[in-house]
RNA sequence: GGGCCGGUAGUUCAGUCUGGAAGAACGACGGUUUUGCGCACCGUAGGUCGAGGGUUCAAAUCCCUCCCGGUCCA
């Protein structure tokens, strides 16, 4: 990125004497009134000196550290803002809120509504799951959940809030008078920062060697190969609370600042004793000089800050490495505590997988420690922690720890089954060779989740070698960048920018199924209208079937789609002409079926959440004319126990005739009433949300038409539950009349089953239960009589012999065709102490042919199989097999005529 | 959403590539031995080979569709 020298060219720098000047390591410009310096002051260009020089005049624990930046810009005329949920939901491109701005895009940065309050503070949890395993490594300046603080403002065009200068002054004032740091220690560093489609310039705001705060001016929207100005110009700023924790209490690590006693008991609990603060500190110094990124491994940079250090790395391996792995595990138990408590299931998809990586590489952590049974008392600890200033830790906290341990039994078993499979085909391969191929590593992991250090371990109790390349993650990802996803289905596109947008006759008069418009256009055979009342497809609920008239001529609407702002209608038959008036008709039935359904799926999912906890978030919906379906998050599948529940809880909500509210609100409002537990269906890209309110049960964000009172659902049935993914399940159900067509259908069904086993309906349970049973016994039975059979007809069979060289051939036609009886019977034929062929044949037109040869005939060159070959395709069939066993098929009659010849196939194989 | 792997006795799996009589181990049951239990030995039962369709004289095995489970990636 180019960067403008103008752009930072602040007032407040020139009028406050501040000089511009070049890092002489990195190169970078920063803005100091340290006339003589000549680095940036940040790490890895220096090595920390806050650990050691108290910068600032205060000593802050995070709590204090959010406070006092909170209490700052309030007094400046700044809003307070609850933080938002870790888990972004209300945007798709992005699955975890990793900085407070999220909170804030796309809608307001780009204008399209306004925000809570302007300018606004915020201490705004955030989530970053890049280089996992260098978490302990950089001694806490890189978080997986951290808190970030932002006051942001936004200018629009009409309405200029502040911009650069007063952003600066803020943070100088806030540094300065706040923590008390020398006005001359503080360094502005010039930078870029670009992110969720918006970039500008920045500022680092370094003290002590540590980047402490970001003050981002978002004024460009990152275009493809380019950028263009924002009509809104956002301040955007990230002031690191840990790290303000941390750069005050000058502790070894962030962890030590942020959880004081607490890591002390963990280590307790881990086995592991804490190095002195003097190897600690002159270690700590150098990891400001590690720079987690892509490419380089753990051990390279250890290796690095252990040279820097002058500490042996016999020592850090020692004595710091595990000390390390208690920072992780507080680290990483922080993340799951906080993501799992919003109500992610771990799973293979999305959010879920994250959650999965975070929860595996916690207890591969701790078993590395030989303390993975103490995840669970870790998570609790946590909660324990920080429930004051995050209540919902605390009302979560059962269902995160059943939700987490549900999870970690999970992966011990995959592990266990991995461990077992690998071992075995490891036995094998001893034989061979002496190590295990890279290959195999990568295959183990892609479908065993086998990391090479268990197949290491595995491994070496079976004396084979594993050299783990450094970079294995990157050879697992350059074999899936080979493998090309399937075309993408197309959707029919239609370009209906020309088109203003369709008056939507259907939320005013929602139970109004016929209207008048004008045809404003045809596309294939889409037609839009002016005016309509068919709703489109759209929040999961298909669209509105119905007719058009005009001239006389009825035409079928078979679907109704919304497209930008235009509602396209699907017509089959004949088309309207362009400016012709037209009447359209709904089909009522079909509308009322969906409608129905979904106002039936949010008393569900009312229910769900209730019944299975309220990490059973909506995770897709489907509402037809007869039937809806509802996908929920849960990491078990739903016990029929669990079914009649939840059916029980959302028929007395049907029966409690209650009336359905429905209301358009500002966003900001909405938020602050019902929580972010209103976007079940996804995000919602509008400054005003439709709220769907059933109340005292479920309040959604919701476009979609609705039932005015409960009662008017009628009977809520579940059909069936299944598992779309791991950790999704998905709820079949019908409503209303939908769910009498359904009885009727079940009670048909019973009835002819009844009929079928001759058995009254009350009795088909048991009636069904019983014929099983006898089924099974006639099997057995009949087998064993066959087998007693075919003793007898195998010594009747045996009685005529045909000498055929030096073999006895027996030869026989049979009644049953039944394979396994000519099998067996054959068998039984040639068990005689000397060499023999048994032949049998059964079926008409076509005979099925059996051939077995005893072992003593095989010794002599005949072959089963070759007979059999022989003889069906003389026959004009076919056939084939083994040594001893041969089996073929050939018209009866052709067959039988060969017999009278039958010397000429059987003979040993050499004078065939 | 995409890729890969798997589903065979109560359990863990072999057999699938290369089609031709469904196997092993553990567990269960019975017996021998023992005061009794366990161990050991001998024996017995236990299977719609995930479901459906196709190819074939013949399918656990090859092909297609679906269901279920595992796993990696976004």
């Amino acid at each position: 990125m180019p960067f403008d020298e103008a752009e930072y060219r602040l007032d407040f720098f020139l009028s406050n004497s501040f000089v511009r000047k070049q890092c002489k390591i990195c190169g970078e410009f920063f803005w100091t009134l340290d006339a003589v310096r000549e680095d940036c002051g940040e790490s890895p260009c220096v090595e920390y000196s806050f650990l050691e020089k108290p910068y600032a005049a205060v000593s802050l624990t995070v709590r204090e550290a959010r406070q006092r930046f909170i209490d700052f810009f309030v007094e400046r005329g700044h809003a307070p803002v609850k933080p938002y949920p870790i888990v972004a939901r209300w945007r798709t491109d992005l699955f975890l809120t990793d900085a407070s701005i999220v909170d804030f895009q796309p809608w307001v940065t780009d204008g399209i509504a306004p925000p809570p309050a302007n300018p606004l503070v915020v201490s705004q949890p955030c989530a970053r799951l890049v280089d996992l395993d260098k978490i302990g490594l950089t001694f806490g300046r890189h978080l997986t959940v951290f808190e970030m603080g932002g006051h942001h403002a936004f200018n629009y065009p009409d309405k200029r809030v502040y911009w650069k200068d007063e952003t600066t002054a803020y943070c100088h004032e806030f540094m300065t008078k706040v923590l008390g740091i020398a006005p001359a220690d503080l360094i502005y560093k010039e930078s870029w920062w670009s992110g969720g489609g918006n970039e500008g310039p920045c500022l680092e705001v370094i003290a002590g060697g540590l980047e402490v705060a970001t003050l981002v001016f978002m004024q460009f929207k990152t275009l493809d190969g380019g950028r263009a100005e924002t009509p809104i110009k956002t301040v955007d700023t990230g002031y690191g609370i840990e790290r303000l924790a941390w750069f005050t209490q000058r502790t070894p690590s962030a962890f030590d600042a942020i959880y004081g006693g607490l890591v002390d008991r963990v280590m307790g609990m881990m086995g592991v004793s804490r190095p002195s603060t003097e190897l600690l500190t002159r270690y700590a110094k150098h990891t400001g000089l590690v720079v987690p990124k892509a490419g380089v491994s753990v051990a390279e940079l250890r290796r690095r800050v252990a040279d820097l250090s002058g500490i042996s790395m016999s020592d850090v391996i020692n004595l710091i490495q595990p000390y390390e792995k208690i920072y992780s595990s507080l680290d990483y138990s922080r993340a799951i505590a906080f993501i799992v408590s919003e109500g992610v299931v771990p799973s293979n998809v999305k959010t879920g997988y994250l959650a999965r990586l975070l929860i595996r590489r916690a207890y591969r952590l701790l078993r590395s420690l030989n303390a993975e049974e103490r995840m669970l008392d870790l998570l609790d600890m946590q909660v324990e922690f920080w429930k004051r200033d995050f209540p919902h830790l605390e009302e979560m906290r059962d269902e995160m720890l059943d939700i987490v341990s549900h999870e970690v039994n999970k992966f011990k078993e995959t592990l266990a089954r991995g461990v077992d499979a690998v071992s075995k085909e490891l036995r094998a391969l001893k034989s061979s060779a002496r190590d295990v191929s890279v290959d195999r590593l990568i295959q183990y992991y892609d479908d065993k989740g086998l990391t090479p250090d268990v197949v290491a371990e595995a491994a070496a109790k079976e004396g084979l070698v594993v050299a783990v390349p450094e970079n294995f993650y990157e050879l697992v990802a350059a074999r899936h960048l080979r493998e090309k996803p399937a075309e993408k289905a197309q959707e029919v596109k239609i370009d209906v920018s020309k088109y203003p947008p369709t008056a939507k006759l259907y939320y005013e008069h929602p139970w109004r199924f016929s209207f008048k418009a004008k045809v404003l256009g045809v596309e294939n055979s889409y037609v839009v209208l002016d005016s309509t009342l068919f709703y489109p497809e759209g929040g999961g609920a298909v669209g509105d079937r119905g007719t058009i008239v005009f001239r006389n001529i009825v035409s079928d609407v078979v679907d109704a789609k919304l497209n930008g702002d235009v509602v396209l209608h699907r017509v089959e038959g004949q088309l309207p002409d362009v400016g012709e008036e037209v009447e359209g008709f709904v089909n009522a039935e079909h509308r009322l079926g969906v409608v129905r359904h979904h106002t039936a799926t949010h008393i569900l999912l009312g229910a769900v959440r209730r019944v299975l906890g309220k990490h059973a978030w909506q995770a897709g919906a489907r509402k037809e004319a007869d039937k809806g379906r509802l996908d929920i998050y849960h990491h078990k599948r739903i016990t029929p126990e669990q079914i009649r529940e939840i059916e029980k809880l959302a028929n007395r909500v049907v029966s409690r005739r209650i009336p359905v509210s429905i209301k358009w609100q500002d966003r900001n409002k909405a938020e602050e009433t019902y929580g972010f537990t209103l976007y079940q269906g996804g995000e919602v890209p509008l400054g005003s949300i439709r709220v769907v309110e059933i109340p005292g049960w479920d309040v959604e964000a919701c476009g979609g038409l609705h039932c005015e009172n409960t009662e008017d659902v009628g009977l809520i049935k579940i059909v069936s539950t299944g598992r779309i993914q791991d950790g999704v399940e998905r709820i079949v159900f019908t409503a209303g009349p939908a769910s009498l067509e359904r009885y009727q259908q079940v009670e048909a069904d019973i009835q002819k089953v009844a009929e079928t086993i001759q058995s009254p309906v009350e009795d088909v349970v048991k009636k069904a239960e019983e014929l099983s049973d006898q089924l099974k016994t006639l099997r057995k039975n009949m087998k064993k009589l066959l087998d007693s059979y075919v003793v007898l007809k195998a010594a009747d069979v045996r009685s005529i012999a045909i000498s055929v060289e030096d073999v006895s051939l027996y030869v026989s036609e049979e009644e049953f065709e039944d394979e396994e009886y000519l099998t067996n019977l054959a068998a039984e034929i040639v068990k005689i102490d000397k060499p023999a062929v048994a032949l049998l044949y059964a079926g008409s037109p076509t005979s099925k042919i059996t051939c077995i040869v005893n072992e003593q005939a095989v010794g002599k060159g005949y072959r089963a199989g070759v007979v059999a070959r022989l003889l069906c395709e003389a026959a004009g069939g076919k056939g084939g097999g083994t040594e001893t066993l041969g089996r073929g098929a050939a018209p009866r009659e052709a067959f039988t005529s060969l017999l009278p010849e039958i010397a000429r196939f059987v003979r040993p194989v050499q004078r065939l």
